[in-house]
DNA sequence: CCAGCGTTTCCACTAAGTGGAATTAGGGGG
DNA sequence: CCCCCTAATTCCACTTAGTGGAAACGCTGG
């Protein structure tokens, strides 16, 4: 038998521990209480694994415990993890003053966002608004990434396999509009190469406009400019997108010199 | 033999999950790159041990690696968790916007956090500033519990053991003036269950007041308003806390309504 | 080209984890 | 008040998946 023996603490990576994210990954926005039997069915563990490893992440600070209705919460230290990632990310240290101060001085949304498998999730969105009291960062809010500017110019960054992989994951999920969804997502990509920018309106009434941030050794990033209550044009993409492209390379100037 | 024989998959936890979990702890503000050997020193773990859990991680999409570096970040799915977090919690769903409107307001920052182990993590910091275009929120930022107001109003609010689970750590830590800081955490505890609120300068020119929430089923969590830029008086102090004091009981109001 | 160091892989060993079945705990409703 | 019903937890025979020391590997700077 010419197969070698394939040993457990193999390269395959720890089951528990596996699982153990996806549990966490159970909670999204809208799933904000899950109780052991729930996280069994949307995980597909069985229950019994799932008792065990809900315990440990209690015990790990992960999940509180909700004893009143037999279920568990995130727990706050998922928010200091988070924090450190923020704080730890060379890109958004980098840049992060810099959005803010094109957000006022373009008076529109800037955002950086990277993919957290087929979402697009923002390390930093600044909102734009003349009342400036308003709420102006959600850091960790995912965008489906077919769908959106940010997400096809995260496409159009990547490495060709990985993104072919995304664009089979989008078919199989969509089974509805998929043709047209694809080819609109292509037609962005190419839009991203000829010129540095592609622009989607996702949410009606908004123009989004974004494009890759490509830098050797870390991920791909994605920056967009957005702005609410507008048609859809060519001309005011045009206008948004060289404001874009004009900063990104700013961005990517500073970002060279680490 | 009258000990019963434990079984593996036992009550104690999942080990690999724990781990890979203190390998995610072991990311934080000031520490943002981490290869395997400094993770190994950091947590006490076996060095392959670490290099197979890392894979893991990567593979999970909780950390990236920095190839160039031999080592690793927290990747962004972290943020889509803390997210998660956020938007799931009732307490911060319930008083956020209150939050927001009272620090407007009284024209002084306004914060809620909770316990992670022995600091004190904010779910929501809305700085004031008369030029509010300024960054307002910084959530998952952790303060040492021992110092500060809000640690102090949370330690009054938890159970009489936990309590002291959690002094006895404080001691062990700081080797240096502990009798002095003991004595200032208690007489803060004592002014709690008097007054309802804490009155701490832990930073330089900031006075911060605090006041435990505490609800059944529920962490216990810390409200505090602060102002920069004065100094500590007594007066001030009540004034600030009778404010304090006026809001929490707003705020347990509506949450008592669930 | 080699030396030195940190990382990954190997592999013998077995404890640690697994999951189906049995048990227990909760919480309405009769 | 007690009894069902549901869902979570514990039990435990089974064995695989994980462990960690040692060896191999692969950078990087001299």
């Amino acid at each position: 038998m010419a197969q070698a023996r394939r040993y457990a603490g193999g390269v395959d990576g720890n089951r528990s521990l596996e699982r153990g994210i996806e549990i966490l990954r159970a909670f999204r926005p809208g799933v904000d209480t899950l109780g052991n039997g729930e996280i069994a069915e949307r995980t597909g563990l069985p229950r019994s694994t799932v008792s065990r490893l809900t315990r440990t992440l209690v015990n790990s600070g992960m999940l509180d415990e909700v004893r009143a209705m037999r279920a568990y919460r995130l727990a706050a230290s998922v928010i200091s993890i988070g924090h450190a990632m923020r704080t730890g990310s060379p890109v958004l240290n980098a840049i992060g003053a810099m959005m803010r101060a094109e957000s006022a001085k373009r008076r529109l949304n800037v955002g950086l966002a990277t993919a957290d498998r087929t979402m697009m999730v923002y390390l930093e969105s600044i909102r734009y608004s003349p009342r400036a009291a308003l709420r102006n960062v959600v850091a960790g809010q995912q965008v489906p990434m077919e769908l959106t500017s940010l997400g096809r110019a995260y496409l159009a960054g990547i490495a060709e396999a990985e993104r072919e992989r995304l664009l089979k994951l989008f078919k199989r999920r969509s089974a509805a509009a998929t043709k047209a969804l694809l080819a609109d997502v292509r037609t962005s990509i190419r839009s991203v190469e000829r010129n540095g920018y592609c622009a989607v309106s996702w949410q009606p009434g908004v123009l989004a406009v974004a494009t890759p941030i490509v830098l050797g050794g870390l991920p791909v990033y994605a920056l967009n400019m957005s702005l609410q209550n507008v048609d859809r044009s060519e001309a005011l993409a045009g206008e948004i997108g060289a404001y874009l492209n004009a900063f990104a390379a700013k961005c990517k100037e500073v970002l060279a010199g680490q």
